[in-house]
DNA sequence: CGATTTTTGCGGGATTCCCCCCATACTAAA
DNA sequence: TTTAGTATGGGGGGAATCCCGCAAAAATCG
């Protein structure tokens, strides 16, 4: 990237957002935008046809989610540097876009100056995330790694029986919904509060809204 | 407004769309962007400095949601015409925003060419809602209005109630919290579950996310 | 103003639901 | 083979829910 631009495609479900910000980004005389997808799908097309170096993800896209998509990304491209948009900028989304293999992060409600940066630093193989966040995050990431990927690995099951709780299901409706015994699912709930560290149902249905597992 | 341009003003906290939009706003020759802010204190400066036609609000906003904003905002400025624009298109969003007073709802998701139509008509003097919900959400509305601010009078005690339930507190630690019964609290939850027709505790927890009484 | 309704507060008792610790067992992966 | 995930069960205790009724203050109504 020492020659030429830095090629970038930009991925958002609002397309006032994406348009918004790539009218900026074009002004930039090191960058060009590919293009800007406004879905998973249509990024996977652009990647397969483009040389691309940096992609622009919001977290919170349809169908799938940001985290999620760059995983697989990342398993098709591993040279592919990946920055995370995203309008929540709680702790817990950083660490995932990290874990994600995510270079850079910048909340929406950052100066646009600070995405030009994002994109100049992780363009040139560097991590960008806020300055703010980024030393209490690196401690403690660093610190609990080991601890929390091995905890915070809930289970699909465990994922369904979230689910069902946040959905405010009893215990009697889900042993029907998911053909368990009500004791499994005591078993499945315990393992969620105590991975996830939960001490009420609300703290389980905000987390199940936080992480796009149920609507509001 | 046959004459001139319309007067506008947008407000919202995240500087990459604000800028994004009043650029493509900027363009149109019928428009004039008078302003933009990023918290209801700006807003309030610039109203009080500024004639104004539109305002363009996120509903999600620093400090205060722009629901409650612009509540207060139409009794300083009657002829304030605001449209909404939110990420999340929720019917309850649309509906909360019809109640507040707005004039027209545009989804963050939508083509920007769409804005430009909310803006027109509502600067004439129409209301503006997305085709797709505007049916179903009127009929909704107009018929069952009534019964609904009735049934959602829900008082100022059981609005801590509420609360409390949804920061997952337990039925002792809110008697300590608020110093009533067991029982009075038990009272007000089923009030509560009456009145907004709940059926779980995560109905509880959801409604307090959307109508900002608890933090997600 | 007096009367009624609403709000707020408290209680008993029965029932159901949930939580917790225990143990078991099969399967698949490391 | 050990670990992790999924699945199930017993039994006890505590928490929540639901059914009643009662009462004082506040607001609203006639």
């Amino acid at each position: 990237m020492s020659t030429g631009k830095v090629r970038l495609i930009m991925i958002d479900d609002h397309e006032l957002f994406r348009d918004g910000l790539s009218l900026f980004l074009q002004m930039q005389t090191d960058l060009e935008i590919v293009a800007t997808a406004a879905t998973p799908m249509e990024l996977r097309h652009l990647l397969s046809a483009h040389q691309v170096d940096v992609v622009m993800m919001d977290i919170s896209l349809p169908q799938q989610s940001g985290i999620d998509l760059s995983k697989q990304l990342l398993k098709e491209y591993p040279k592919l540097k990946i920055i995370f948009l995203s309008g929540n900028e709680g702790q817990a989304y950083i660490e995932q876009s990290l874990k994600a293999g995510g270079k850079g992060f910048v909340p929406k409600s950052a100066p646009k100056t600070e995405v030009l940066e994002a994109i100049r630093h992780v363009a040139g193989g560097q991590f960008y995330f806020p300055s703010e966040l980024a030393q209490s995050i690196f401690q403690q990431y660093i610190s609990q790694l080991h601890l929390q990927t091995d905890a915070s690995t809930v289970t699909e099951r465990e994922l369904e029986v979230l689910r069902c709780f946040a959905n405010g299901m009893s215990f009697k409706e889900i042993e029907d919904h998911l053909h368990i015994s009500k004791k499994t699912i005591e078993h499945h709930k315990k393992a969620i509060f105590d991975k996830l560290g939960f001490s009420s149902n609300a703290d389980l249905v905000k987390y199940a809204i936080k992480n796009n597992i149920i609507e509001l």
